[in-house]
RNA sequence: GCGAUGGUAGUGUAGUGGUAUCACGUGACCUUGCCAAGGUCACAACCCGGGUUCGAAUCCCGGCCGUCGCACCA
């Protein structure tokens, strides 16, 4: 068994992760969490919401699952749901049927047409198979499917889809949002909740999953806003930049500053994001010596994003992603901003209100209506943005307008341009987002695979979870060291004092006292408490720390103030 | 989705056309004076459906799930 084998045996036995409905046969990529998966999930997330909200400043919401389908018209994930796949027949190798028919028949719109429609096409532009070169004329078609589409109310047509990325949520919601920041930028708006992607083949247990939970903080941005200054440290990122993916295939180590001033990450933010992140991967258990940011090459960069980079931890040779770090500028914004009745800009006020001069063209209506129909708004916002730029076009007796590679002609004498002084306060703008996206069942798995050793005490084997104390799931374990003169009963005593002081506590009288430190070894408990009989002479019992197996003997009074400071970090075992 | 391969107690395994091996585990009791000790007893499994057969967990077919490779991953 490989070491990741015996990881998952650990976390189907001990309750951490398992493949979900398994009474019903299992359903490829659903996983449940159990009772020890649960308590590290629920503690990662809010050490994220500590790290990431709190200590940002940023605000934090909770939206819906499902959306109507405009939501994801706009978003440009139903035009994903529509793609075709199609396979050869001979070499049995698949393609993107419309990235096919667009480069070997040079059609500029990708046809966005069911299978049936497809095969029409096919008939009609034959395709062939770009590896054998045979033709495709036979080969199969299917649905590429991505999102779960459901239907909204009892009979109803309305359709709707589990979203597959919590941002939408976020960007859907922008407009009340940017009130909630009383209109000033930047401001960052986060969510902590389960998305949904009908993968084509879930493999390798949590690593990719049809329901899967994210934590994704959208940072609004001024357009020109380049990121903050960002102080020098010591803390060096494993970065491996696209040059370096190119040439040597090493990953460099600099600095966030030193990126920056080499230009190996373009903008500020991304950097401060990639700094903040590696801190916090290092305080929940990720190994940073298996660790790298690695930058998406220009043919991978999602439809929306300018540049973006990954956190990716090794596991058994493989390298995973967890978390993405992108510049969406101001894709998801504007796309909303266009397909919904709402106002996605935000008003940004100038620092010195400016006068401006401003043209008012006063068209004559009786003329361009009649004339030209439904492209009059279109001519005259047109007019008007060339105006603005050069006031002497209305000398000539005709103007030439261009829309859509057709000129139009249009008498001057139809408009009667006046021209008056405003006052310029402000301009609206659609704010950029930077995003990171974390992965949280992706980063319970790497933290598990990366904390998980085995090693000897005492001449006997044992396996451990070394995960930090603020995430484990248990945090002390409270033992009689017999059952019997009353120590279970003082032990008893304790563990319900600690749960009453906020702490998990497991108590366990069950087998030799070595067994049960091997139990919460197992599990990645950093903390045992054993009452022995010395407890009657003095009141105090042993504490033992985990990855050392060291003790020493703690006053019973002051036990529960030591564990507390243990967990917040205030104390460390090792200063005891 | 395609190809290869597998599915036996909670976990890991042995094995077979006539209901199943072993270990760990879990529980109870005894024992136990700090790192998976010992004893007794108990608990607990052939992925699902169909076919062949007197009889299927075993053979055949289909499905589901796992692993690996290919493809896909907005």
């Amino acid at each position: 068994m490989t070491h990741i084998d015996v990881l998952n045996e650990l976390a189907k036995r001990r309750g951490f992760f398992f493949s979900a409905n398994d009474s019903y046969g299992g359903l490829a990529g659903f996983y449940a969490y159990g009772p020890m998966g649960a308590a590290l999930k629920s503690n990662i997330e809010n050490s994220w919401r500590t790290k990431f909200v709190i200590g940002e400043g940023h605000f934090e919401i909770s939206t819906p699952t499902i959306s109507p389908s405009p939501v994801f018209k706009a978003s440009g994930h139903l035009d994903g749901f529509d793609d075709l796949l199609i396979s050869c027949s001979t070499c049995e190798i698949s393609y993107r049927a419309d990235h096919l028919l667009e480069s070997q028949h040079t059609l500029l719109e990708s046809p966005d047409v069911s299978v049936k429609e497809f095969k029409k096409l096919l008939s009609k532009y034959s395709l062939t198979c770009p590896s054998c070169k045979n033709t495709l004329d036979d080969s199969t078609l299917q649905e590429f499917n991505l999102m779960f589409a459901t239907k909204v109310g009892p009979g109803s047509q309305t359709p709707g889809y589990l979203r597959p990325e919590t941002a939408q949520g976020i960007f859907v919601e922008f407009p009340r949002l940017s009130d909630y920041a009383r209109g000033k930028l930047p401001f960052g708006v986060a969510q902590i909740g389960t998305s949904y992607r009908n993968e084509i083949s879930p493999r390798k247990g949590l690593t990719r999953l049809r329901e899967f939970t994210q934590a994704e903080l959208e940072l609004f941005i001024h357009p020109t806003d380049l990121g903050p200054e960002i102080n020098p440290t010591t803390t060096k990122l494993p970065l491996y930049s696209v040059s370096q993916q190119e040439s040597n295939g090493n990953i460099e180590f600099v600095t966030p500053t030193e990126a920056i001033d080499q230009n190996i990450i373009e903008n500020r933010w991304l950097a401060y994001y990639l700094e903040l992140s590696a801190n916090w991967y290092d305080s929940i258990g990720i190994d940073l010596t298996r660790f790298r940011y690695r930058q998406h090459m220009p043919n991978e960069l999602a439809h929306y994003a300018s540049d973006c980079w990954d956190a990716e931890v090794e596991i058994d040779g493989d390298w995973i992603e967890i978390t993405g770090f992108a510049h969406r500028g101001n894709y998801d914004l504007s796309k909303h901003n266009t397909h919904s009745s709402a106002d996605f800009t935000m008003f940004i006020p100038l620092d010195e209100p400016q006068e401006k001069l401003q043209t008012n063209l006063n068209p004559d209506m009786g003329y361009f209506g009649p004339t030209f129909g439904k492209l009059t708004p279109e001519i005259l916002s047109k007019i008007d943005e060339m105006a603005s730029e050069d006031s002497t076009i209305f000398d000539s007796p005709e103007l030439s307008v261009e829309i859509d590679g057709t000129t139009h002609s249009i008498l001057s004498e139809c408009l009667h341009p006046t021209t008056e002084k405003v006052t310029v306060t402000g301009e609206h703008i659609l704010p950029h987002v930077i995003e990171p996206s974390f992965g949280i069942d992706r980063i319970i798995y790497s933290i598990l695979a990366h904390t998980f050793h085995e090693d000897i005490v005492d001449g006997e084997a044992r396996s451990l979870l070394s995960l930090p104390s603020s995430i484990s799931p248990i945090f002390v374990g409270v033992f009689p060291l017999l059952t019997r003169d009353d120590l279970d009963v003082v032990a008893q005593d304790i563990a319900s004092n600690l749960r009453t002081s906020g702490l998990s506590v497991l108590y366990d009288e069950s087998g030799s006292i070595g067994k049960r430190y091997r139990r919460q070894d197992e599990v990645g408990t950093p903390f045992c408490v054993t009452v022995d009989h010395q407890y009657f002479e003095d009141q105090t019992v042993t504490l033992r720390e985990r990855n050392s197996a060291l003790q020493i003997r703690v006053d019973v009074d002051s036990l529960s103030a030591l564990l507390e400071n243990l967990r917040n970090g205030s104390s460390a075992f090792f200063d005891l």
